[in-house]
DNA sequence: TCTTGGTTTGACCAAGTGGTCAAAACAACG
DNA sequence: CGTTGTTTTGACCACTTGGTCAAACCAAGA
């Protein structure tokens, strides 16, 4: 059994974890230092290494919490429910995602263009099963004419890539865009190509 | 006028981009050192910074390279030609280039995800104009209905996402997929979703 | 009040970092 | 061969980095 927590526990672990959040999602694991994780949460180095033993221990954390919340919409995607409309959901709550949590969806991007050192496992183990068996659903709907012919792995890979991409590179979307706000016309536009990529 | 370079400064210098690209792409700027690029490269720390005057240096020069290459196949695009099959020929040439210059598109996207900190003028200034004026073009092409209703920049931006979605998170993809090659069915797959979103 | 256990910090360390420099090694040409 | 300009390197430096440690601080209960 794990120890109990005090307050002071809870509470600077809490923010330990926002601000290597902030730093990491923006200069990667190896980009990052622990002073700049201290400086960002306001505590000193040696006692934010007093609440973690170390920066990966840091890192690490953020990831496995980070891949919980990363492969949950997917689990909910309904086997039973309207094929073009549970789709269309699972977009735009990812999308939603890149636009709340934006920070959360760079942490992942980075970790992955470093070659994904710290979660191979988990792409190649739990992610790959979960998107075999979305697949397998979406297959479903096509064999039974729901949806129009369709890749399933590549229907998945490309809800991620449109609805990421917001947050991944939001800075060169509002460098073109303007005052404009990206995500009012995001979630029209990939609403329209999926329902015109589906339905007949 | 620039002093002419003899062979082992054209090839070192050569030899220390390509080192560089590898490095840099995978770790970004800050993530990487001078003495991964200097052991990539198969020179000594000194005899390096003897051709390139700091670890910025190099950096700069990928980088204003890589934007060339990055906007040409953009100003590519013919306002006279058919719409779709242009728009076609500019997704299969992004595609193309993650698939054989994925490092190009990783070294991109760390340094967009980094907040864009060497390039944002750029992305304000010239990639800006080149988009506003693409997004002029197929807006003509979607008024004059030889494709469907749109928003030119958003459709932009997901042709972007698509295609270096397969550089970018290429582990991801490859986790998912196995030894199947990616890259096969994502021409399809991107070819059909462009059709169906363009054309009635 | 004193004690106890969690909390915070200044000082420190070894390794890594970007970068310099003088000297050595080399290439090319008269 | 000797000279001259280019290339390469070992040694070095100041600074940063991840991490340690003993000592100080503090909160709360006996």
């Amino acid at each position: 059994m794990t120890k109990p927590k005090t307050r002071i526990q809870e509470r600077n672990q809490a923010t330990i974890l926002r601000a290597g959040l902030d730093v990491f999602s923006q200069y990667g694991f190896r980009g990052s230092t622990i002073d700049q994780v201290a400086e960002a949460s306001g505590l000193s180095k040696p006692n934010l290494l007093y609440y973690f033993p170390s920066k990966e221990a840091i890192y690490t954390a953020l990831l496995s919490q980070l891949l919980v919340d990363w492969l949950e919409p997917l689990k909910a995607l309904d086997p039973k429910g309207d094929p073009v409309e549970e789709l269309l959901a699972y977009a735009k709550r990812k999308l939603a995602m890149s636009q709340h949590f934006p920070q959360e969806s760079r942490l992942f991007a980075n970790e992955i263009l470093q070659g994904a050192p710290h979660i191979g496992d988990v792409l190649r183990g739990e992610l790959r099963e979960l998107v075999d068996d979305t697949s397998v659903v979406i297959q479903g709907w096509v064999d039974a004419g729901k949806v129009k012919q369709v890749d399933p792995y590549h229907l998945v890979f490309s809800i991620w890539a449109l609805t990421q991409h917001y947050a991944d590179f939001d800075v060169q979307v509002r460098a073109i865009l303007g005052d404009q706000d990206p995500f009012e016309g995001a979630e029209d536009y990939i609403e329209t190509m999926i329902r015109r990529l589906l339905t007949a």
